[in-house]
DNA sequence: CGCAATCTTGTAATGAGATAACGTCACATC
DNA sequence: GATGTGACGTTATCTCATTACAAGATTGCG
């Protein structure tokens, strides 16, 4: 039905080695970080995550978040729309939480399209504060 | 008036070299190439680059591409809100544009909103290919 | 002026993030 | 069995950014 969506079935064990280390995690993860999590099993080399990053990241699985060099697994509630997709960054507790919105997603397309602008991939991360931090 | 205005007249030696090479750069750069443009004018270590774009960036006079760890000079048609700015990013040719988009802005804080997020900074960065690399 | 507070600078070393280049192995296909 | 493909492992290297420490310059009093 959808070619895109990858079944965790069909990783192979760095993948899944990689994805259970972010789906454990609460918030994003450096790629150093999940490198020094899988010593244990045997990783040696950043570039046994980030091959492994690669790939989960295309499988839309896993987002990258540009403003931390991190990544983390995707939470969508529902995962229709991978292309603009925004991202709420607590800076006190490293909550992640996606949001998808048609209206800014729609805006987005038309100010893009005002200039003729051939959107390809969109960043949208928003940083400050989470409800459950402010109250502290 | 307005104390975020930094007129040039007020920057450092190292900050006018700096901020010069963005100035005449067509599209971004990154801070160790502008360190090599900067060394024959006494330039040694990135650590003064850094400290200068830090600066600039602060002044609002520099904007940080995260999608891209380089730098660009403001190029806004008019400094109104430089909270919620949108850069376009041509990956063909690296021309940057920056949108101030009073409708995007106010969605982004209505989606914070909602869930009582207090919004400190918004990155949206649109990686695509311009109206001119096109037609080529 | 004398002195402290603050800001800017210079320099070296290091930390953090990402990729290039090489070879190997497992597996599917013909 | 030859061949193509994709994942894997290893080393080295590259790019991006910060820490730590010392030296000058500047400002603002008393
Ligand atoms: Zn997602
Ligand atoms: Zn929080
Ligand atoms: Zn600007
Ligand atoms: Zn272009």
């Amino acid at each position: 039905m959808n070619e895109h969506v990858h079944p965790s079935a069909d990783l192979t064990k760095n993948q899944s080695l990689v994805m259970g280390a972010l789906t454990k995690s609460d918030g994003p993860l450096s790629a150093y970080t999940i490198l020094d999590q899988l010593r244990e099993h045997g990783f040696r080399a950043p570039l046994q995550v980030y091959r492994a990053l690669d790939k989960l990241v295309e499988f839309g699985m896993v987002h990258r978040l540009e403003s931390l060099n991190a990544f983390v697994a995707c939470r969508h509630p529902d995962c229709d729309d991978h292309e603009t997709i925004a991202f709420m960054i607590c800076e006190t507790c490293g909550l992640v939480s996606e949001i998808s919105d048609n209206a800014l997603a729609n805006r987005l397309k038309l100010l893009a399209g005002e200039t003729r602008f051939a959107l390809k991939k969109t960043t949208i991360e928003l940083r400050g504060i989470c409800r459950n931090c402010q109250t502290a």
